[in-house]
DNA sequence: AATGTAAATTAACATATGATTAACACAGAC
DNA sequence: GTCTGTGTTAATCATATGTTAATTTACATT
């Protein structure tokens, strides 16, 4: 669950948007000053931030630049009735992710926030763990052991992926060939072998049962 | 210089937008129709995409839909007088970057571009330091050598920053092919390997990782 | 058009790599 | 026991890649 720091004077507005984000599942922690806002950010975890402009003490264009300026880059997106060209450049300047002029519809706010945390999942690298330090980074095509890159040859890590993304389900060596071995070449039996044999090296020996005749599968868990 | 696509249907306003990001220095490839638009976009290389969705042919959503299925993640701005809630979530929805709402001001649209551009830009630092000497400043795209500039070739160039900005990802023979080479010319592998042998020499040999069959990998740290 | 120049490409050769094969081991079926 | 299918490892060898120099290309200058 995502934490959203919301700072908003308004309390008629405020609550509003705090009921509409928690109903679609967001932890929300209101503020209605920004010296408030800042005791939350130093407190909680924060995922992102909702900040109105026009607010006691500080306005929000300062309030996030000091928060930049403390290296601090969760995202933020200004709400605010401001909505000259000038302030949104502004906004941007300091460092938001976006920028929303009231009055607005709830739910363009949730679609803007689903864009900021769908964007940061995109950055993440998807890889994942296998057994004994081994790990496997299927953007980066990297085969990583105990965090060093290993080096892993193209028809190995084609197999490797192939076993990979069917757990459990039985490949024949026809499936496999195809896979791994262009219309135009002749796949070699002898070669899957060997290539079998280096991959139990990595996942381990149990992890790639033989069937007879028929084929390989992985097996997982 | 950043290339850009514009889709929008009315010349004048086409026209209007591409004086406007032209004098900000941005390279404009305008399109009348989806299906210019989709020439341009195999034909370029194209950094970022201004859709309308109201154009002949095909309208935006669809297009980017398209787009989108091919696996293209060129960053996309919707600009269009369609402006309910559900044209908003749409356009994220299919994988839009930012929507921005007729009239807009050109202000604005530059800001929404420029900020697009800067997230993607992972590497915020402004110059880095290689090793033996070498640094390299990503601003003003010089390689220097105990602060003195160095002489580098154009194709030299994009290749080293383009290893540089993608540090320990693997980069397809296609993937440098696409960023040295233009539309029109015809990439050569023989070159390919100079260029890799001379950057060797500035980097440091170990620096850059063959994958046979593959690509190369700028390994940092 | 002739010349100069820098860059891009090609050429030629050296080196390294990885797909395959070969050789042998082992296990189960008969 | 033999036969057959598979496992394992090292050796082979075609080919991808590395390197440097030579050549071509593109384009500015005279």
């Amino acid at each position: 669950m995502k934490n959203i720091l919301l700072l908003e004077d308004d309390l008629q507005l405020n609550d509003t948007i705090k009921q509409f984000l928690e109903y679609k599942n967001y932890k929300i922690y209101p503020a209605y000053d920004a010296y408030e806002a800042k005791d939350i950010l130093y407190e909680q975890k924060i995922d992102l931030m909702l900040l109105d402009i026009k607010v006691p003490y500080q306005n929000g264009f300062d309030f996030l630049t000091e928060v930049r300026a403390e290296k601090n880059s969760t995202p933020a997106i200004f709400i605010t009735s401001l909505n000259s060209v000038d302030d949104v450049t502004r906004g941007f300047d300091i460092g938001c992710d976006d920028y929303i002029r009231k009055p607005f519809a709830l739910k363009e706010l949730l679609v803007r926030i689903e864009v900021i945390f769908k964007r940061q999942v995109i950055n993440l690298q998807k890889s994942i763990d296998l057994n004994n330090g081994y790990s496997f980074d299927f953007e980066k095509r990297l085969l990583l052991y105990n965090n060093k890159t290993l080096n892993i040859r193209t028809k190995e890590m084609k197999l490797l992926i192939l076993l990979l993304e069917n757990p459990n389900k039985l490949l024949s060596y026809n499936d496999i060939f195809n896979e791994l071995w262009e219309y135009d070449e002749i796949p070699s039996h002898g070669s899957l072998r060997a290539y079998i044999s280096t991959i139990r090296n990595i996942l381990g020996k149990d992890k790639i049962e033989t069937l007879k005749y028929v084929g390989y599968r992985y097996v997982k868990q």
